[in-house]
DNA sequence: TTGTACGCGTTATCAC
DNA sequence: GTGATAACGCGTACAA
């Protein structure tokens, strides 16, 4: 089941085996000794030997993809971009979770490395923490200076490769659509304090709105988690703590959908009682009723972006690829 | 960066660098000289080469995860218990997708192969296509004949471990409790032709209701793509084709899905017209309204016991793992 | 306990 | 065009 076996079926030398089924660069092989060597390994159902393969050429063919949970629908539609791109450029992926624990990140960057997988597409999004940071760079640069190549998803807070979604733009133009569409008394599920993507996400759409002459005052920003239980949480804190907000709007879709939840469990009715918005348009919104404003972000072709930034020829400095996102005005937020 | 490099660095031979990073069997090295390598390993940054490891020790250290689209929610809850435990395991998971062609299973499989990957997972259904089923029998065969082993999530007819979902069981439950809720006209979203879980689904409801005098006509089962989409096609042509019936069951909860949105499309209220149910219990139903009834599978547990059970002890004759269902009656199909 | 040397399966370099 | 043979990085008998 080894090469050389073929080769000795064939009556060739293990170089012209490898030549005859790798198909070498410029060396050719007569096509008689070719077809010799292929029945040859057809018979003995050889399978070549990727790791030793990879050792020979001093390159792997897989890529890393570090997440959260894969069971998110985010992070999975994240992760069918990158297969998708993956798989065209001749890569197995090796999936990478973190179990929600973002300090994790840097240990399975390591494991990824020992890999020597060509590239890795990190989808998590950051945590304003610098000891979590810095070991996530410093795992990165370690990465890097073996040859791999990085891209991330969110912000390009370490130096590499990433793609960058338009999060404030996209915030900023939610709250003047719900603002346009009458709302003026917001509360804000906001998701962890340190959270990048969500900070940025928040604050965009408290300036967009502070530009309007409207203020969200302090007790109307709840953090929890960046999940569907922190939703919930926040929702019920909320929803406890005095008079109902005109609109909530939650810094993600499964923040909002666990929002729904909880206002459905204690009786509050979206849109009738209180507005309801999210962000990303994960898929399972199509599902959802009523059906859910939030602002669109083509996750299954970031991470294809994510994919091709960390698959390119390596430059100098880091690229950034900038996605745009789109306001999806819905049901859960009609007019007022 | 290599081995050699830390040995030279900590003035000992390689054999010895080799033990006081691996930790070898037996063997064992003096405390002075195993720090000293492990400073040296740390200066120099070194990470262990795996590929190497794998051709030396002649074992990878990685599961491969075979699936039709990880962003399916009954895929990535698979996945979520596959990844933690190979994580548990020590095992990185390679993450291989059909994109819901089938017939991309056994190319699937030759790539593990070639990746000489521990164990293989499969999780997709089966399909009643003799080629299809042959050439990945055939697949599997070669790769236990390179001693990999692999576990598949559904009907064990490839003569390879198998966790064994209760389908039948949980469907002819679910047909009973129907029928006591005082439904009688059903109608079935049956899946594709040849798909076996489909079909056993649906050969266990007509069964179940068939036993108590309830008859489901032929034109009341439409056939249909397994996803989303299929389930809308299939509500779509069943509500052109006549009058509803009191219920309609989709073989799982996508299908189901589909077909809810299908019915809302076209105003038809759920369940106020007609009742729905599906089959699996994927975590988007916690977030549909009406609160969906189905069949409840535990699917993060079966990626669990899948792995578990491609990564046990080989035996002569393939082992069976059986998972229980549970009816979940919830608002969709309510008493009449 | 430590070191030497071979082998893992393949590619690539060099003669022929 | 073909065939020896030296890498690739590491684990591990075997000898010391």
């Amino acid at each position: 089941m080894t090469l050389s076996d073929v080769a000795r079926e064939a009556g060739v030398s293990l170089a012209t085996a490898s030549r005859a089924i790798n198909g070498s660069a410029n060396r050719t092989v007569r096509a008689d000794l070719r077809d010799r060597v292929l029945a040859a390994a057809a018979k003995l159902r050889y399978t070549p030997d990727a790791n030793a393969q990879a050792m020979a050429r001093g390159r792997t063919t897989s890529l890393g993809l570090v997440v959260h949970d894969i069971a998110d629908p985010y992070f999975s539609s994240i992760a069918a971009g990158v297969t998708r791109a993956a798989d065209r450029a001749g890569l197995q992926v090796t999936l990478a979770s973190t179990q929600h624990d973002p300090s994790r990140e840097a240990g399975l960057v390591d494991l990824l490395k020992r890999q020597r997988a060509r590239a890795i597409v990190i989808a998590g999004g950051r945590l304003d923490d610098p000891s979590t940071t810095d070991e996530l760079r410093d795992a990165l640069a370690d990465y890097k200076a073996v040859g791999g190549s990085a891209a991330l998803i969110g912000q390009p807070v370490l130096g590499v490769d990433s793609v960058v979604v338009a999060n404030a733009q996209g915030a900023a133009d939610l709250a003047r659509a719900l603002h346009e569409r009458g709302y003026r008394k917001f509360a804000i599920l906001a998701g962890p304090e340190g959270h990048l993507t969500a900070r940025e996400r928040r604050e965009a759409f408290v300036a967009a709105l502070a530009e309007l002459g409207t203020e969200v005052p302090d007790d109307a920003v709840v953090t929890s988690a960046f999940t569907h239980e922190g939703g919930e949480d926040a929702m019920r804190a909320l929803l406890r703590s005095g008079p109902l907000p005109d609109v909530v709007w939650a810094v993600n879709d499964v923040m909002a959908l666990g929002a729904l939840a909880a206002a459905r469990d204690v009786g509050v009715e979206v849109p009738r009682d209180v507005a309801l918005a999210g962000f990303d348009d994960i898929s399972t919104l199509r599902d959802v009723v009523p059906p859910l404003t939030t602002v669109r972000i083509p996750l299954v072709d970031i991470g294809i972006a994510a994919t091709e930034l960390a698959l390119a020829e390596p430059s100098d400095e880091p690229r950034l690829t900038h996605v745009p996102t789109q306001v999806v005005l819905r049901d859960s937020t009609p007019q007022r």
